[in-house]
Order: structure tokens, then C-alpha cells, then sequence
DNA sequence: AACTGTGGCAGCCTAC
DNA sequence: GTAGGCTGCCACAGTT
């Protein structure tokens, strides 16, 4: 039945909370919560929030008075709405502060920037907190949670709703709808111009099953494409709009060929365009009342474990590769598309690589919105936050929960440098029958049993009332109790963390599922140890250089007690790193394990046991086969992103050689007919890639680094050729010149006559990732690159 | 003047 | 967040 316009009945709304946002309603900001429902979207309002932040008075100010004057001071012709004296607690200790409440958000700039020139005040607090996020976290409203809102028709928005009560469940599942598309654009360049490269594809494809390809007619432009792909996402209504690179590449390429036309992209649900930003280097995206994600973005931040992170390399990661592209290389994208036979193929990728995107979305999504929800933000921030910003906001919401007061974020102490853990020397060689032990979760836990936090620090010189904690070597102090500002939440974490462990137990390995909980349980492991390193962050809130000394103290100190332990009870201590001993098997480790837990306040756990374990000499460097047959590898070449491929191959078949049947000639033998391979030109060129990250302009280099030579030299080759700062650079190298920088090629310049230095292949990647392994056993690299060692022209002209 | 060897250092990436 | 390995460039010294 309809109900009366303002009426008092009120409706319940339910959903998915997505995002919020707010409009402003007669001057005020009122937070608009977007909810996905079951059939529709659903937004309400709610108009009793209002924008604050925090003025601390000055050693000689009283908060009363101050309040008084603040509430007389305008800044231009804005004035605060309020100004209340509250109490909250800093270093757990009370503390008056005035509550600055401002009609806008809008106003809180001028406002603060006012209030920080008086002498009055000593600095203002939590300022920079924005408006919706504050909202969320003081109203405990948690995006991506399933939402149940009570509301009223509004008096003051005709047709709105407004809030009286939200309800969430945060363990219900919920159910987006997501959507993704992708451009494929005719660049007779490699690096296309939107002011006159138009986009040929744009392939879209939903989770519901969905998949369009829209093309551009040859003979019109693609201002029909554009409408067309605004109008699918309109009328599809995805609460979830999904790229790969979206944010640097098909967002604007997308909107300036709207511009070019003259038309706008109206995909917002409100109908509005997406609004895209500068953020730092990248871009950001925002559409009006959906999530938007970025595939690759998320890949950066939470599959460390894809080297290069195309979106077929990550797609078949997480299992959602649509097969084979080989061949359709986007930097030729006008050259296929004009090719009347390689058209359909194209357009056939085309729909797979948004298929890819959204694969890759609908296996990160789990992981993001358990980020979502703990942090306050909403898809599209929570995606693209970095892990030192997530333990802010973390705080942030914590220190709103305990009444804490944020410290003065301006007011930091710079950078400070300090030690962090040991590394034993590892002895070269194979080991057999290692056992290797790491404590779990280790300056988190450090963290928790020592109660070390910035507000439980007792600087040098202070004398406190309870028992405290000293820390080895740096001798700082922290208060036994009460409990630390970060206590509860690092153990929070640590036991979040031991659940999924457990889930991922129960699953039988190779499953997707369960690859996708080890993504999910590493990204909380890495957001766990990001407390520790936060504090040690020069930008951080909450600071404390003495905290991070100290945690890194005590796991010295309790390494080091490791260590003796195990000598004393006559075990043989190989190797350890930070946190780890590798000791060789023996009947007392389980009673060594059982004597380190009874005296230390952390866990020693057994993270594996290697039949044979081969240390190359160099710490941060070894192989290992564990009982279970699975193959580890540390910090060899293998590892890295920045080795080509072939080269790569070539160690992980001398490491599995080594370990499987200890037989180094075998392995050489290998490496030898590799090597040959190599130089009669038998290997293909996409696996001698080599990839390096562009980390700044390449003219601004020091010294001619070959990637950014190669990308100099493209540039000078093509006008408007760019590579982004942060992006991958593929190179090979060919063999005319002298310096290696100078014969580095990005793949799509290499001219036809350029030959590829099959001798740089083989001195400067093949043969040492295969000596680097070989070399324990007496090869030599001469030998092995096929070449007369020098030794040997000795002998013989001896 | 051109070459070779060496050590310092910038740059990159990885292990914790 | 710190510790660490390794490559390639480059300056410089010591040849040839
Ligand atoms: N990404 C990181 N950022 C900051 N500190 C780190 C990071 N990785 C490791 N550390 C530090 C903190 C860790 O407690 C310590 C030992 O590393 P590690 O053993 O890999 O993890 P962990 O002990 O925290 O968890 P686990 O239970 O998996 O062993 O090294
Ligand atoms: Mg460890
Ligand atoms: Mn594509
Ligand atoms: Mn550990």
C-alpha cells in the first residue's frame, strides 16, 4: 500500500551497503548510504550526522574558554557551528579538547586552517578525516556488510528516505552484481592518443552470464560505441564495475573519447559521469552509487606472487584464464583490427579479456570486503588502499571505540633509523633432514605480550606506578597495563588470521578455494606486520619510532635465546632469518620446540621439514624439497620478476635435479644443453624478456639503466610514446653496441635486423642463475657457457 | 689514447 | 619497516 508523503510509517530497506556518499540538503551534508538489494538499489539519508573535528587547547588555554573563543572566531565568513568542550583520552590520560562541529564539511578546511594560527590552540585533531568515512566509523556502519535500514519518507527530500536504524550482518553472504568491461583501441602507434585513436572494441561481460562486444563501423567514429557501453552498464545496473587497469587507461580513455564527441558517459545511478582524480600517480575513478574495482590494482596490492602482472598472468593465477593469447599483442592492436582475417580472432579476446576482469574481481572479492569491513571504506577506496593507510584507518575506528584522540598527524618525527633482525650465515651446501622453525605471527605477537603501543611508552627519565617492560639492547619501556592502543586489535588480527589458517586446512590443496583463503591469509599477515612497520612510517598517525626498535629488539633477543637453546641441547643450528632456525632433524626438536614455548612469550611452530635442503652460500638464498614433496625456493633467480624466463627455467630444473637425485652432473649437463639451445636460436623470444619497474622518469636516472634506456629510445623513436612510472618495462637485449643499455629493446621496437645478443644470454642470465646453484659443487661458469675455461688455455698453453 | 680491472654505488627486487 | 644479494654503470687506477 502507498504510503502518505511524510508520513511517520516507516519502511525497511535491505541490502548490501556499497558505498556512501552525501548530498547536501539546505546547507547540510546529510551521509546517503547505497544499498544493493535483492532486486533493486536502494539509497536513504541520514540527516542527524554532522562534520567534526577536534581543537586542543594550548599548555595556557583552558577548553572552556577555548571553546568560547572558537565559537566566536570566524575564518572569512565561516564560522563553526558548535563548539563543545569533550573528554577524551592521549597516552592514557584524560584530556579536554574542543569539538569543533562545522556546518559542512566544506567548512573544515578554512576552519582548521584558522584555529591551528592561534596561540590558543595547540593543534587540531582528526581533521583530515573524511566526511562519509567518519560517519561510517563513528556509526559503526560497515560497507560491504548486508544492511538492514528502518526509515521514513523525508520531509525535506521529496521522494527520499531517511534513516531511524541500521542494522548490519556482517557474516551474511551477499550478492553484487558485477560487470566488466574492457577497450581495445586502434593505435597506429604503440601508445595510443585519445584526441585521435578511437576504440575499436569494448567487450563487456557480467557475472550473471552475461557478454556483449561492441565494435566500431569502419566507416563511423566510435561515438556510438561509447553511448552504447554507458547505456549497457545504465541498463544492466551493475552494483560492481570491474577493469584491469581501468584507472590509468580504460576510465580515461573511455571518458576523453566522450569528450572528443562532445557527449558524456553517464554511468553513475544517479546518472552522473565517473569523476576521475589524480591520486598520487595513479588516477582514482568514482561512480556515483556502484563499487568500482581495478584488477590490477588489487593484483599489485595482494598477489605479490605474480611476477608480471598482465592480465593473463593473473587471471591464471586465480584460475580464470579464457586460453591462449599469444600473438594478439595490444601494441598492434591497428593492425589487426585492419586485418580482415584476424578481426574475429580479435574480437574473440576481446570478450575474453573482460571475462579475465571479471574472474579476477569475482576471486579478489572475498579479500576486499573483509578490508572493506574492517577499515571503514568502501569498495572502490578499499581496493586501492595501501597497507599503511588500512592500519590507520584500522586505528582510526579504534580510537574512536576507546574515546582515544588521534594525535596531531603533523606533528611527526620524521624519519629515525633502526636495527631490525638477524641473519645467520647459512653454510653452502645440501643438507639432509632439516627441520625448519619459525615463530608465528612474531613482532605482532612481541607486540601483544609486551603490551607495546605509543601510548603505552614510557619515555626515558619518566617514572610510572606499575610494572613495566623493558626492552633488550634500546632499553624502552612499556607499561604492563592497562592495555595498549594496539593490543586488541593486533590480536584481533592474529587470531582472524589462525581462523583462515583453519579453514584453508579443511580444504583440500589446488582447489581455487583454498588458494584464494592463502591469498586472503597473506594479505592479512601483511596488514598484521604493517602495524609494526607503521609505526616506524614517517607519515603515520600514531608514530613511534621506540616501538618499532623495541619489537625488533625483543625478536633479536629471543632469536638469539633460540638459537642457544638449540646448541645447548646439542641440535645443529643452520640457518635462521629474523624470526626462523633451521636445525638439522633430530629425536630433541620436539623438546626444544616444547622449552622455547615454555620460556618465551611468542610461538616457535615447525613451518616444514626439508629432506634436503641446499644452501647456496649467500643468506636469503636456498632450495629446499619438504617431506611432502613440494619444492621451496628462496631469493634465487627463480623468484624474481626480474630474471628472463629461460633463464629462470634453467635454475628450477638444476634446483629440481639437485634435490631429487643430488646429482650436480646431471644438472650440469642440463644447464649445458640449455646453453647450446640458447645459442643455436632455439628459444623463443617471449621467455628472454627481461622485466624491470620504471621507478622514475628515465631521464632522471643517475646512471643508463637498460630498461630505461630502452624506454628513452622509444620514445626518441615515437613521438607520444610514454611508459608509465611504476610500470613494468619488457626488454631484450640485441647484440650491436657496447654498453648493455645501449642494446636494450622494448619488445615492440625491436627492428627486423636486430639480432638478439644470444651471448649476453648466456654470461649474464643463463649461466650464473645455473652457477649460482653449481657452483658448490666446483663447476665453472666458463664451462658451463660451453667456453675454455681460463684454466684449462693455461693448461694447455703450459 | 685505448684497454682492463676494481671498488663504490644506484637501482631493483626479495626474505623476513 | 630493516637486511641483504646481485647487476651494471662509472670513476679511477694501473696498464699497454
Ligand atoms: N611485509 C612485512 N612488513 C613488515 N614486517 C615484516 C613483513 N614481513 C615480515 N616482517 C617481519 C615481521 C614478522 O613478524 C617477522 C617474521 O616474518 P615471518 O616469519 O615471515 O612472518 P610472521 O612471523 O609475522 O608470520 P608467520 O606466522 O607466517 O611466521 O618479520
Ligand atoms: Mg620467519
Ligand atoms: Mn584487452
Ligand atoms: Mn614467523
Amino acid at each position: 500500500m502507498p504510503e502518505q508523503a511524510g508520513s511517520e510509517a516507516t519502511h525497511t530497506i535491505e541490502g548490501t551497503l556499497l558505498t556512501v556518499d552525501y548530498v547536501t540538503v539546505n546547507g547540510r551534508a546529510w551521509p546517503r548510504l547505497w544499498l544493493a538489494g535483492e532486486q533493486d538499489t536502494h539509497t536513504a539519508l541520514v540527516s542527524d550526522f554532522e562534520p567534526y573535528f577536534y581543537a586542543v587547547p594550548a599548555e595556557s588555554a583552558e577548553a572552556d574558554k577555548l571553546a568560547h573563543t572558537l565559537q566566536r572566531t570566524t575564518a572569512g565568513e565561516i564560522a563553526p557551528e558548535r563548539c563543545e568542550v569533550v573528554t577524551r583520552s592521549e597516552d592514557l590520560a584524560e584530556l579536554e579538547a574542543v569539538r569543533v562541529v562545522a556546518h559542512h564539511p566544506g567548512n573544515v578546511p578554512a576552519l582548521r586552517r584558522k584555529f591551528r594560527s592561534m596561540d590558543a590552540v595547540a593543534s587540531t585533531r582528526e581533521d583530515d578525516v573524511l566526511f562519509v568515512n567518519r560517519f561510517m566509523v563513528d556509526r559503526d556502519v560497515r560497507p560491504l556488510a548486508w544492511t538492514r535500514i528502518e526509515a521514513t519518507e523525508s520531509d525535506e527530500v521529496p521522494g527520499a528516505m531517511e534513516v531511524d536504524a541500521i542494522e548490519q550482518d556482517l557474516e551474511a553472504a551477499v550478492d553484487l552484481d558485477l560487470l566488466a568491461f574492457d577497450l581495445e583501441v586502434y593505435n597506429p602507434h604503440v601508445t595510443p592518443d585519445a584526441s585521435s585513436d578511437p576504440i575499436v572494441v569494448a567487450s563487456i561481460a557480467g557475472d550473471d552470464g552475461y557478454t556483449e562486444v561492441l565494435t566500431k563501423p569502419d566507416e563511423a567514429s566510435d561515438r556510438e560505441l561509447v553511448q552504447d557501453l554507458a547505456r549497457t552498464i545504465r541498463e544492466r545496473d551493475p552494483d560492481v564495475l570491474v577493469t584491469y587497469n581501468g584507472d590509468n587507461f580504460d576510465w580515461p580513455y573511455l571518458v576523453d573519447r566522450a569528450e572528443e564527441h562532445g557527449i558524456e558517459v553517464q554511468v553513475g545511478r544517479d546518472g552522473s559521469t565517473p569523476e576521475i582524480r589524480q591520486a598520487g600517480r595513479d588516477k582514482a575513478v568514482t561512480v556515483t552509487g556502484r563499487g568500482n574495482v581495478d584488477g590490477y590494482q588489487m593484483a599489485q596490492r595482494d598477489l605479490p606472487d605474480v611476477k608480471v602482472q598482465t592480465l593473463e598472468r593473473v587471471a591464471e593465477h586465480l584460475g580464470v584464464d579464457e586460453g591462449d593469447h599469444d600473438g594478439l599483442d595490444s601494441a598492434n592492436m591497428a593492425e589487426i583490427w585492419d586485418d580482415a582475417d584476424r578481426r574475429e580472432e580479435l574480437l574473440a579476446y576481446a570478450e575474453d579479456d573482460a571475462l579475465m576482469a571479471l574472474g579476477i574481481a569475482e576471486n579478489l572479492l572475498p579479500l576486499q570486503r573483509g578490508l572493506c569491513q574492517r577499515t571503514y571504506q568502501d569498495l572502490s577506496d578499499g581496493s586501492r588502499m595501501g597497507r599503511g593507510r588500512q592500519a590507520d584507518w584500522y586505528l582510526l575506528a579504534e580510537a574512536h571505540r576507546r574515546n582515544v584522540l588521534a594525535p596531531d598527524k603533523r606533528a611527526h618525527q620524521g624519519s629515525a633509523d633502526y636495527e631490525g633482525g638477524v641473519v645467520l650465515e647459512p653454510p653452502a651446501g645440501i643438507h639432509e633432514d632439516v627441520v625448519y622453525l619459525d615463530f608465528s605471527s612474531m613482532y605482532p605477537s612481541i607486540m601483544v605480550a609486551h603490551n607495546v603501543s605509543p601510548d603505552t611508552y614510557v619515555p626515558p627519565g619518566v617514572d610510572v606506578d606499575v610494572d613495566a617492560y623493558e626492552a633488550p639492547e634500546v632499553d624502552h619501556r612499556f607499561r604492563a597495563e592497562p592495555d595498549g592502543f594496539f593490543k586488541r586489535l593486533l590480536q584481533q588480527l592474529i587470531d582472524q588470521r589462525g581462523d583462515l589458517k583453519e579453514e584453508m586446512a579443511d580444504l583440500s590443496p589446488g582447489t581455487q578455494q583454498r588458494k584464494n583463503l592463502a591469498v586472503e591469509e597473506q594479505a592479512i599477515k601483511v596488514l598484521t606486520n604493517a602495524f609494526y612497520g607503521y609505526m616506524g612510517w614517517s607519515g603515520a598517525r600514531w608514530q613511534s619510532v621506540p616501538c618499532a626498535e623495541a619489537t625488533t629488539a625483543w625478536g633479536r633477543h629471543f632469536i638469539q635465546r633460540a638459537v642457544d637453546m638449540a646448541d645447548e641441547m646439542g641440535l645443529e643450528v643452520l640457518y635462521g632469518d629474523t624470526d626462523s632456525v633451521m636445525v638439522g632433524e633430530d629425536e630433541a626438536v620436539e623438546a626444544f620446540i616444547d622449552a622455547v614455548n615454555e620460556e618465551l612469550p611468542i610461538e616457535l611452530e615447525v613451518e616444514a621439514r626439508f629432506d634436503t635442503l641446499f644452501f647456496t652460500g649467500a643468506k636469503k638464498r636456498y632450495a629446499g624439497r619438504t617431506l611432502e614433496g613440494d619444492t621451496v625456493v628462496r631469493g634465487l633467480e627463480v623468484r624474481r620478476g626480474d630474471w628472463c624466463e629461460y633463464a629462470k627455467d634453467v635454475q628450477q630444473t638444476v634446483i629440481d635435479t639437485l634435490l631429487s637425485d643430488q646429482n650436480p652432473d646431471e644438472a650440469t649437463r642440463f644447464a649445458k644443453d640449455a646453453v647450446q639451445a640458447l645459442r643455436d636460436g632455439e628459444v623463443p623470444l617471449e621467455d628472454l624478456l627481461i622485466h624491470k619497474t620504471l621507478t622514475m622518469d628515465p631521464e632522471d636516472y643517475s646512471s643508463k639503466q637498460p630498461h630505461a634506456m630502452a624506454v628513452q629510445r622509444a620514445r626518441e623513436q615515437e613521438e607520444g610514446f610514454e611508459a608509465p612510472i611504476g610500470s613494468k618495462i619488457g626488454y631484450v637485449i640485441v647484440d650491436d653496441g657496447d654498453l648493455v643499455s645501449e642494446r636494450a629493446r622494448l619488445i615492440d621496437f625491436l627492428a627486423e635486423d636486430e639480432e638478439l645478443d644470444a651471448d649476453y644470454y648466456i654470461d649474464k642470465q643463463v649461466v650464473p642463475a645455473a652457477h649460482r646453484v653449481l657452483s658448490y659443487f666446483g663447476e665453472d661458469e666458463d664451462e658451463l657457457a660451453g667456453r675454455p675455461s681460463q684454466a684449462s688455455l693455461r693448461e694447455w698453453s703450459g
